[in-house]
DNA sequence: ACTTATTGTAACTATTATTGTTACAATCGG
DNA sequence: CCGATTGTAACAATAATAGTTACAATAAGT
């Protein structure tokens, strides 16, 4: 199992957007960029759009940012894209007997270690600001071969 | 996405082992407990065994901890059932632009953030032990109706 | 030996989530 | 009014999970 890519698709889409804010950045485009369909780009900055971070309109080209960078954490881009169902990373055998001592009592005990590992995770996503990762791309950029840096 | 109830499962078999060492603990008494398919029980089983953590010899009924539980931590179970394929809770998006300040540099800069998300989670994990929890079970279990601490 | 029970594993099915794709209505700009 | 773009539904392909059946391998008890 994985963290559906729609997470850094979103990544993505929010990069492409901060650092090229004056660039149309349509769906058609940024496909090309994250190498995916228009459709599914369409539809991860839909989430977004609805986590209220960026904003787009119906027949007008592009989306553009809400928030800057810098309010936006990789937190709330992987809770935008729904990352991971119903907020709960660990899965769990359904059926447990409730009549013993540890199938009766499993489930309360686990979710309580689930949702602090779970928790941990979210918590360094938070740490992380949008701002941090353009820079870093632009970091990692200046280290390579001209021509990276135009927009495409 | 979520974490494959093998995990909660191999939890939950090592649980019992804990709690009831004397009993025989065969695949299909087991899978009472879980609520599971004795063969489902039984491969989760097995991955436990290549992970050293119990022992277990065709032919022969039961399965039996090689470790003590204090020695098991919740991260070697998760580990033990590869709850995440390939280590990798994160997945990306297979084919960004290389030319391309963004696509070209995304994959590397993500990894990071990705990899010390995962191990703050995996830490967590590692923090509680199988003894632990067995005794949280029998607290959980202290406030209840009796008839619970039954091996059933 | 022979019978019986259990483990280990392969094979198949059903279910679900993800991703890509086509299609089309809704909307806006020129 | 035309053309381009967004929003969304519908469908297919793929993959992972979980349940199930089946059976070989092994050991214990008689």
């Amino acid at each position: 199992m994985q963290v559906s890519s729609r997470f850094s698709i979103g990544v993505h889409i929010l990069s492409l957007l901060g650092a090229y804010p004056d660039a149309e950045n349509t769906s058609e485009y940024m496909a090309g960029s994250i190498g995916a369909n228009p459709v599914v780009v369409r539809n991860v900055t839909g989430m977004l759009r609805r986590a209220g971070l960026v904003a787009t309109q119906q027949g007008v080209a592009g989306t553009r940012l809400v928030k800057p960078l810098e309010e936006i954490t990789l937190r709330d881009v992987y809770g935008a894209v729904r990352a991971v169902e119903d907020g709960n990373l660990f899965g769990f055998h359904p059926n447990p007997h409730p009549n013993c001592l540890v199938g009766g009592n499993i489930e309360a005990t686990l979710e309580r270690e689930f949702t602090a590992a779970q928790a941990a995770m979210e918590n360094r996503l938070a740490q992380t600001t949008l701002q941090e990762v353009v820079r870093k791309l632009r970091e990692a950029a200046s280290g390579r071969p001209p021509g990276d840096s135009t927009h495409c």
